[in-house]
RNA sequence: GGAGAGAUGGGUGAGUGGCUGAAACCACAUGUUUGCUAAACAUGCGUGCGGGAAACCGUACCGGGGGUUCGAAUCCCCCUCUCUCCGCCA
């Protein structure tokens, strides 16, 4: 959520923001926005008044009644009754401006960065670099939903048998390349000095709503019947909500937590043909990297965690691009996303296997996520987040490049790993 | 699942109606002392909101919500959570 002294201060740089964000009335409804927070300032004001009145009379009242002043008492306790009446009222009114202004507020996305590009659609977005040999594949290669069946290594439909589609199993070299790629992972984030977290994979209404997936996006998150629980569509809401209500000193930041977890996504609505495979699943792996830092750190912070997935992008030989994403294309509490592709090559298609963030305070003014500083003001600080890796679309990239006439060549960071360098056909 | 106890500041823990935003201790910060470390002493040390250039002032907050009262951390009601014992269990 948008602070509003924030918009106070940045009026025009929000608009600006928000408006790459496809809110074209944005001028006006941060207008609207400032017109309630200074109702509020007013009748907070009247409200403190009201009530100081209120503390002296019955400071004034217990005297009297310590003097034995009975009837100067009850006078003055009539005369209380008033300041109650109208405290009461200004409360009720005051709780609702709160309301309203947060009701407004909620509405709001982050407002995109200066250097977020104009646009509305992922063709707007900005290709800023583009590394690695794309593959030159055979004339029979095979896209990744054949060769799984080919090699036995993943089961959709074992997975839809005990579950449903997008549940699928993974077997063999299968389960084993998921859990080689796991440990890889989150080996490489430990060595750039990010400690790891396994934090629950089921967390509350408060922690889905910390990181921004509640109340707008409720049709992402599995509920569990019966109970107040969510499935978390990524290490994010979890890991980042460790720091719910927390002030941390300067010096502890910046905090750079990792965690593998399964993650789950209803993705409703979004299912098609053009999504086969491992392309979109309502469970999938994923290790995430999440740091909290000052404000004026982040964007070098941003830059820094591309580079750790760039790092493992490479050293899987994947050619990938790093897109900078337009502002039609961005999350709803982003202020700026950096998007990894991998070329699959026999798809032919550029997959996103990582998406890096900077929230700015996005997420922290909700989360009332803070740190000291060391002239001992209390300020907001900013949260990044970013994916390293999904698994998925990683493995489905490394079978079809990778395919060879006897077998699925693993990379040679892998194979330590996996213990086998050679996926064959049994 | 059954029975009981509890929830107070970063921590331990006092506090049964006004002088308590909250004792004391620990931790922390600054200063004095000191060859260094340690110790001792002194001072400071919650958060939100409103006002103010600031010092500071006002106000709210003792798990959450409601109520009684001139006045609530303290009394009443509801909810949540935690702990202990028993049962079950990887």
């Amino acid at each position: 959520m948008l602070r509003i002294a924030d918009i106070i201060e940045n009026k025009d740089i929000v608009i600006a923001g928000l408006e790459k964000k496809k809110i074209h009335n944005a001028a006006s409804i941060l207008d609207d926005a400032i017109a309630i927070d200074q109702k509020r300032k007013t009748t907070q004001g009247a409200l403190d008044d009201c009530l100081r009145q209120g503390n002296e009379m019955a400071k004034k009242i217990g005297l009297l009644i310590k003097e034995g002043k009975k009837e100067e008492a009850e006078a003055a306790k009539s005369h209380t009754a008033k300041l109650k009446e109208s405290s009461k009222q200004l409360q009720e009114e005051l709780k609702q401006i709160e309301k309203d202004l947060t009701d407004l507020l909620i509405t709001l996305p982050n407002a995109a960065h200066i250097s977020v590009p104009k646009g509305l659609s992922p063709d707007d977005n900005e290709v800023i670099i583009q590394k690695g040999e794309i593959p030159k594949l055979k004339e029979n290669a095979l896209p990744h939903w054949e060769l799984i069946e080919k090699y036995d290594i993943i089961d959709f439909e074992l997975g839809n048998k005990i579950t449903g589609a997008g549940f699928p199993v993974y077997k063999g070299k299968g389960a084993r390349l998921q859990r080689a790629l796991i440990n890889f992972f989150l080996d490489e984030a430990e060595k750039a000095g990010y400690k790891e977290i396994q934090p629950p994979i089921v967390v509350n209404a408060a922690s889905g709503y910390g990181t921004g997936q509640l109340p707008d996006k409720e049709g992402m998150m599995y509920g569990i019947t019966d109970s107040d629980f969510y499935l978390i569509p990524t290490a994010e809401v979890p890991i980042t909500n460790l720091y719910r209500d927390v002030i941390l000193n300067e010096d502890e930041l910046p905090v750079k937590n990792a965690g593998y977890t399964p993650c789950f996504r209803r993705e409703a609505g979004s299912w098609g043909a053009h999504v086969r495979g491992l392309n979109r699943l309502h469970q999938f792996d994923k290790v995430e990297i999440v740091q909290i830092c000052k404000p004026e750190d982040s964007y070098t912070i941003l830059e820094e965690m591309c580079q750790h997935v760039q790092g493992l992008l490479e050293a899987l030989d994947l050619p990938y691009r790093k897109l900078r994403l337009c502002g039609g294309d961005m999350g709803f509490a982003t202020a700026l996303t950096y998007d990894m592709e991998v070329f699959s090559a026999a798809q032919e298609k550029w997959l996103e296997v990582s998406s890096v963030s900077n929230f700015e305070n996005f997420q922290s003014n909700r989360l009332m996520l803070r740190y000291r500083d060391t002239d001992k003001k209390i300020r907001l600080a900013h949260t990044l987040n970013g994916s390293a890796l999904a698994l998925p679309r990683i493995v489905a990239a490394i079978l079809e490049n990778n395919q060879k006439e006897d077998g699925i060549q693993i990379p040679a960071a892998l194979i330590p790993y996996t213990g086998f360098d050679k996926i064959t056909a049994l």
